[in-house]
DNA sequence: CGCCGATTTGACTCAGATCAAGGTTTGTGG
DNA sequence: CCACAAACCTTGATCTGAGTCAAATCGGCG
């Protein structure tokens, strides 16, 4: 065990048939043979370091990535060096999306933390999308996905409260481990708190006094990174979900 | 003259060929054959009145649109009824996308005006897109533009003061305008301030005190809904497009 | 002409930003 | 293993941009 170079399993290609994101990737709702199509074209995970950038604003958009295993986030330049993230993707989570209109980029994926990211090269999805029929539909579903949930940002940067939209980030967070089978009410963000402030459009302090206040009423307990909920209907009630109590 | 019936030409088909809207529409670099082709699935232009609404959050995704004449804008809605302001759309800009993720609508789509809306079925489009291979090509563009001006959006929100927000909202009406080879120095706004402010994420009274500072500034002269920009220079400055003067 | 919705203007208030420390954790090199 | 630096996070005090409330004015339109 010494000797040996340690690998990171992550890294290995893992057919898409194979890989336990299927049904929240790429893959989802597609067939056997439509599988073995697509793997033909998903090239080797491609390891990135925390900080490194996946691609730039700017930077001719050549492919659409899907997370395999860490954390990316997305982020708009304002004209005078502002930028606002607009989206974590985590395991299973595709970006890019955003290249396709002129065909660059138009913001920067930077990784979290040390992630590992399976590509779909765009000239070889291309020629796939003509032979595979359910591709096609596949590729709007998932834009049509990445519109829907910016208008969700949106409304939270535009109609809600610091308050709401942390409890709202929180649920958001929280629903998407109970998606990958992970503990709904138990988990570590993947970002600093810097980085929610900034996607939530607030200042950190505002983020860190708010912890403090929810931790203060039991709705949460906090810990550094590492995250408890301890009651989820509050947090709903907070963002709306719910009409009267319970 | 007096005794013909009133027919508003916007409603009549136009062969995609023939539209002026052309270049900035869903044809935009088409060739003939192509467009011959797309005209078959576009259905008789669809008037809809002011406060009609084009489609619901909630209904099936049934076609995209495209803005002939008029203004639509689309707006999410929050669990507790709140709206969001997501986009106004001129003529030849596109609307619907949000239907695509899961089948149906995330949001509204409300006409500002009198308009008319050329509709394209899905059903139709998808078939179409098998034997034009021009065609996905477009949509992915669609898209891509889509996703980028809601991260413009984003960035709009998180992260600007409300004097910016309002300037930027002017430049980009105004290139809109130019886009259509109208004046793009003085323009009629489509949407009452109680829209520009759900839009721009403030209250109306600010709006109206931003028309009034900005005028007084000599940056613009606003007479009701009536626009003419004086200053576009200070205006780009204002959200930053320009490094130094000038 | 008179009503109604849209817009403007003024006065006051407040959520959340900014400024200013201080504390804690992690990493690094000696 | 420890000293030190660099991030990262928290907490308190103060300030302010923009929201809210209230009222006047304007513009159409029946």
């Amino acid at each position: 065990m010494s000797t040996l170079k340690r690998i990171d399993v992550n890294h290995l290609k893992v057919r898409c048939l194979d890989c336990n994101l299927r049904e929240l990737c790429f893959p989802h709702g597609m067939d056997e043979d439509e599988l073995t199509n697509l793997d033909a074209v998903v090239d080797q995970p491609k390891p990135i370091h925390k900080n490194d950038f996946l691609y730039r604003d700017g930077d001719e958009t050549v492919a659409l990535y899907a997370v395999r295993s860490g954390c990316v986030k997305t982020m708009a330049e304002s004209p005078n060096g502002e930028e606002q993230i607009v989206g974590f993707h985590m395991p299973g989570e595709l970006l890019g999306l955003d290249g396709f209109g002129e065909g660059v980029h138009t913001c920067n994926a930077v990784a979290l933390e040390t992630s590992s990211v399976c590509e779909l090269p765009l000239d070889k999805l291309e020629v796939l999308c003509h032979s595979v029929p359910g591709l096609q539909k596949q590729m709007r579903r998932i834009m049509g996905k990445e519109v829907s949930s910016d208008h969700r940002l949106l409304l939270l940067l535009g109609k809600m409260t610091s308050e709401e939209r942390l409890a709202s980030f929180l649920l958001s967070l929280s629903g998407r481990m109970l998606e990958r089978h992970w503990k709904e009410d138990e988990f570590n963000l993947m970002m600093p708190r810097q980085d929610i402030a900034n996607y939530l459009g607030m200042a950190v302090e505002t983020v860190s006094r708010l912890f403090a206040s929810f931790q203060n009423d039991r709705i949460i307990e906090v810990n550094r990174r590492h995250i408890t909920i301890l009651d989820m209907d509050r947090l709903k009630i907070m963002v709306g979900e719910c009409e009267s109590g319970k």
